[in-house]
DNA sequence: GTCAATCTCGCAATCGATTGCATGAAATTT
DNA sequence: AAATTTCATGCAATCGATTGCGAGATTGAC
């Protein structure tokens, strides 16, 4: 069945002008009366009156127009490459616990990781008067979002940092969870890792493996650039498409470092698809902690990012970038701390060889 | 090392009196060459020149401005209960899909199914001027919505409906869900099929109970209020508490049906942990097909809801609502399809029900 | 009791774009 | 050629709130 909507006539709004009519005092009393600030200039009773009939006749301020007049419109743009990517309602909410008790709204874009979309969408928000721009995307270069910070525009980055721009970022502590996983690792006894990078476009991708290099010779692992694959999406497909690389390599391994959760999922699948068993022949482990890993098994060990206390870091920033007179205050650099997960991926090597400077432990594969 | 930002002087905006100034022409006579509708009445060579001007100039319309005057702010209201649900971002990526090729932004408000936060954040919503509200927040009871459409403001609910007003609504045929689920579980031989319901105070949830209970004796199926239990929320403790409960009622059963997959994911933890095999000694079955499902094991039976293409249809039906003639042409009630995904926690009924502690012998029911 | 300081509030401009109406010129008709 | 229509553009009001400035009114000081 199928009824229809009838048409409504859209009810009036009550402007300061209809409280300054019902109160008889003038519009511009009216608006400092209703003001917080302005208000200590004027007497009690004119304020009582003005608040009562504001309340009486259902007054709601109009933000559009105290916007067009103060050139603030209490609304800040956040630009992510995906919300379907769990990581990032997360850090939504974050912001959103920061931004919505001071009266601002946030206009949610998704970049799709795509540069023209990306330059396209800040224009959008700067058309739209946004305060300030908080910008999880994770393209590395990035011209659009730096000229808009040179023009005066408040942002800061969050998960990546613009080149040559003075804009405040906000990134995790990636070496160090790339350095307390290798550590991990190498406690259970793995010499051999193999790693499954990151897209190289996306600054995570490219942080980690560079981490990942950087530890694994700085703690004398075994350092052979055949056992790193790179993926070219952060999904499963590719994780299982890496693990075919690294065995087709003939390379000996007894643990895969992904640079994210989707690869090692992915690459778990694929190594039981071709008879290995994590953590028993194999360990693999993860970075991001997304949620519902608890439900999968095996359960994954991996690098847990507080998303969510990032989202309100960055939003604090952003805040004091808008608001502060000094802007001197706010810091360039923030680096999140992480934290390692040890779960049931990650187990003690096959093969270990008991001293670190041992033959390397034979390959399981093929 | 901590930097510090420098300030920034905001770069002054090119308006229409700029263009005006600069082509010679009045500032009425640029907006409407820039304005594809009034554009009809120039001469082209105005046109030229303005659009040449701007151009040069790096004219960027002022949104506020026009939104004051026009009162359309080209801005939607999105409400949902909370971002990190995974069922929502593909809901809002539907909408955004339709939305922002036609030049409008949302604005996602997080409701968490609170009344009150739900009610101011309406306010929130119509003090910035929106457009429209698309409402996908699934409180049940919901005043404010209706009044805020009943002063005018377009608005379109999704995955529920509001009593007695005259408010579009797209659902998903729940019931056609339920029945497809209650078939196929028929068909491979259960009997006595036990229903974790969600939350009454959620539509799904009481919608999806109602469904079973006529679907259950619609098909002749052994009808056992005992075999019902409610979870309070919809996520995997719950899940795990209503199995508890249903084993230590004593009732037998050959297969759950859960009113959502967290439910069910929740469930089957639970039967593993009491020595219950999904599917081999109960099948259970869940509802959505959220992402991430293929991961997790055993792969879970459920119903596919097409979340971005619901979305997809609210901002459709938004849209007709805001910008039609007629409004007469928006259909109430828009039921969009679901689909049985059969995948491996649903197998054959085991002769026997559940035994836990095999302190008894259950019959089978008929 | 006069003058200055202080306080409260009104006036009017302003933010930038839109739009009904008026005007003068060009085009068309008679 | 005069009358009328059409057309392109300018004028000015408007959306609703904010805010610098100034006018009265009130208070206080000497």
């Amino acid at each position: 069945m199928v009824r229809k909507v009838r048409a409504v006539m859209l009810k009036k709004r009550i402007t300061l002008k209809d409280i300054a009519r019902e109160t008889g005092v003038h519009v511009s009393t009216v608006s400092r009366a209703l003001d917080p600030v302005e208000r200590r200039s004027i007497t009690p009773e004119v304020i009582e009156k003005v608040h009562g009939a504001a309340e009486r006749l259902g007054y709601r301020p109009n933000r559009i127009a105290a916007g067009l007049r103060t050139n603030r419109t209490m609304t800040v743009g956040v630009m992510i490459p995906d919300i379907t990517n769990v990581i990032f309602p997360p850090i939504l909410r974050g912001i959103e616990s920061v931004l919505e008790p001071l009266g601002y709204a946030s206009i949610i874009v998704n970049t799709d990781s795509e540069k023209e979309r990306e330059s396209r969408l800040v224009d959008v928000l700067r058309d739209r008067g946004v305060d300030g721009i908080i910008h999880a995307a994770a393209l590395r270069s990035d011209p659009s979002i730096a000229r808009a910070a040179e023009d005066g525009m408040p942002v800061v980055t969050l998960n990546r940092r613009v080149e040559r721009a003075c804009i405040p970022y906000i990134i995790n502590d990636e070496e160090g969870g790339i350095r307390q996983m290798l550590s991990h690792l190498s406690d259970l006894g793995h010499r051999s890792i193999a790693h499954i990078a990151g897209p190289q476009n996306l600054s995570t991708g490219q942080l980690r493996l560079a981490a990942f290099r950087d530890c694994v010779t700085s703690m004398k692992l075994s350092h052979n650039e055949r056992l790193v694959v790179t993926a070219t999406r952060f999904d499963e497909d590719e994780g299982m498409r890496c693990v075919d690389a690294l065995l087709s390599s003939q390379e000996p391994f007894t643990a895969i470092l992904c640079a994210n959760d989707r690869l090692a999922l992915g690459a778990i699948e694929r190594l039981r698809g071709r008879g290995l068993h994590c953590p028993t022949d194999v360990s693999v482990s993860g970075f991001n902690d997304m949620p519902f890993l608890n439900l999968i098994r095996p359960k994954l060990t991996t690098i847990r990012i507080e998303q969510h206390s990032a989202g309100r870091t960055a939003a604090t920033l952003l805040m004091r970038l808008i608001n502060s007179n000094d802007l001197e205050s706010v810091p360039i650099e923030t680096i999140l701390p992480v934290e390692l997960i040890v779960r049931d991926s990650t187990g003690p090597a096959k093969d270990a060889a008991p001293r670190p400077t041992g033959r390397y432990s034979a390959a399981r594969h093929t």
